[in-house]
DNA sequence: AATTATCAGACATTATTTAGACAATATATT
DNA sequence: AATATATTGTCTAAATAATGTCTGATAATT
């Protein structure tokens, strides 16, 4: 790093950057200060602007409220924190809109009355039982939140227990196959948005009981992109030639087993040598971190909880703008 | 600088933020204000609508109550504790309507027609239009013959075209992935009735890609079975736990693959070895065949066409009520 | 020379408003 | 069962406002 006049401490940032984390254009950037103040850079002796990272992180926070509806304008001079908590209600109270309006009273359980519910529909082995409290989570919780606060866990915990021997395989199985039919039919069910922005998600073979591709192939729906849905057990090639087919900018797998494969370390370097440099690759799933030097290898980008896509998906949008 | 006219307070919300939250249109939300007088929103000074929570809350009221079949001019005026009570009850009691309901539909449209539909959707690679003419499909066919003179002639002519090379495994998997998601809701989402007859469906190890056990699970289901479904990659010992554990009478795996697995053989006689002699035990799917001696060692059922499963069933239902 | 940022202003697109029209469903009547 | 009537979601139009994007001149940096 170089020395400069004026301190480049690492809260210091030139517009592109910020342009690059929040996933505005530069000219919006500059069109909320100029017009609503939203926030006041310093500037560098030669008057470039220089955000922190309140600023960073407010522009994020006024992204995610224009694009719940919320005017500019109505919201520009607010404060973080003020901002955080209009954010977090309009997108949880949008979460837990549609699914499909199930009959549901406005029940104000908490996470853990859910994953109680859900837990023990596995443990009887129904998968009915297990499939409406997951419906009922849906709408009391929002999706996104059922993803990361609920599912996980649950069956992170699932198998734990499977491990100690308290509970048996089938359990397991039951949980996976219950969830994979309630996201899937999310997946595909929502109403699709017109949009360009397309992403392939699938699970590479041996990953038969992988859902990490499925929850961030929600997420991705959510976030108004089109998903390409392979499902488990689909060969590298294959990805690749859905993502050619289907013009997607993303191509997303989600790795569960830990195993550390050399088989699929090789299939994830020839998914990068087949595909366009231009086209990003998401890894998710609890056992991609045993990949981790390959995914820096062939410059994939890690998505450890669902809250990290929707930076993703901004910036490849952005990109693909550009060209 | 634009005069910014009203101070966004915690509870004014433009009309865009209204319509994410409550999932109606702008147009509709106007059109119950103006024809019905359903809300009253303030208005800035430059007339756009503000809207209160309150607002809000009644708006997703009426949308679940004309949801469930209430005329919008109805109960537009009615209070939102009136609504509540309205709603509570009403979506109640549609959760309880038979299956019936939803499978027998005058049926209009021919088998081909919708076999092209979703043969045209899986080669777009498109899980979406697929899904929305397998629910197309299944109002216009039933469900039942949707199984059978659809999904199966599409798998199997899906399955041609791959290994003629004309359409790639990537279809495939489309095709069976979606597929999957939208047999495993129509399991599970279904009411159950109350019933003592329980059968047990899993795909066995290897079978990655067996569909048939879930359309046989579907079926058991529309005959009034409760239905737990382990899904894929189930090993034999855990379909055994899991009849035990439910005490179901009947138990059901699908073979897809044709592959002559000696594993598959010997696990097929564990099955047989370990369970009661009265639970009955139904092999289905195309892969099935080539196991023909073993099925009749393990005294199994061969299930070749759904249609065959009503009378097993009630042969099982019988005998279980004799002893 | 080539790139990038800045600034002010211009431009294009989208959102909102009103009132009304339309087409598809649902309900009632014959 | 067929027809008429009513209901209701969607769409149009024109006007205005809000907002994203572009332009062209200027300056700084590499």
């Amino acid at each position: 790093m170089t020395a400069r006049q004026t301190k480049v401490t690492d809260s210091q940032h030139p517009i592109q950057v910020v342009s690059h984390r929040t996933g505005l254009t530069s000219d919006v950037i500059r069109a909320w200060e100029r017009r609503y103040n939203a926030i006041k850079p310093i500037r560098a002796s030669n008057s470039r602007r220089l955000y922190n990272d309140d600023d960073v992180e407010k522009l994020i926070l006024l992204r995610r409220a224009t694009s719940v509806g919320r005017r500019i304008g109505d919201v520009a001079t607010l404060s973080i924190k003020q901002l955080r908590k209009l954010v977090d209600t309009d997108e949880s109270a949008v979460a837990r809109l549609p699914v499909q309006a199930i009959q549901q009273r406005p029940s104000t359980g908490s996470v853990m009355e859910h994953f109680d519910e859900c837990f023990d529909a596995i443990t009887q082995l129904n998968n009915e039982d297990l499939h409406r409290s997951l419906s009922k989570a849906a709408t009391s919780l929002g999706i996104l939140f059922l993803l990361e606060d609920l599912l996980r866990p649950l069956l992170a915990h699932v198998r734990d227990e499977c491990r100690r021997g308290a509970l048996r395989d089938a359990h397991y199985s039951v949980a996976v196959h219950t969830i994979r039919g309630f996201l899937t039919n999310f997946v595909i069910r929502e109403p699709l948005l017109e949009t360009d922005y397309k992403i392939v998600c699938a699970s590479p073979p041996g990953q038969v009981h992988d859902l990490s591709a499925l929850r961030l192939a929600v997420a991705a729906k959510l976030n108004g992109w089109q998903v390409i849905s392979l499902g488990i057990d689909s060969s590298i090639d294959e990805v690749i030639y859905a993502q050619d087919q289907a013009h997607a900018q993303l191509v997303a797998l989600g790795i569960t087993r830990p195993t550390d494969d050399p088989l699929l370390a090789n299939q994830l370097r020839s998914l990068r040598a087949n595909l366009d440099e231009q086209i990003e690759i998401a890894i998710t799933g609890s056992g991609a971190a045993a990949y981790f030097d390959i995914l820096q290898e062939i410059h994939a980008h890690y998505i450890q909880t669902i809250s990290e896509l929707p930076l993703l998906l901004d910036r490849v949008k952005q990109d693909s703008r550009i060209k």
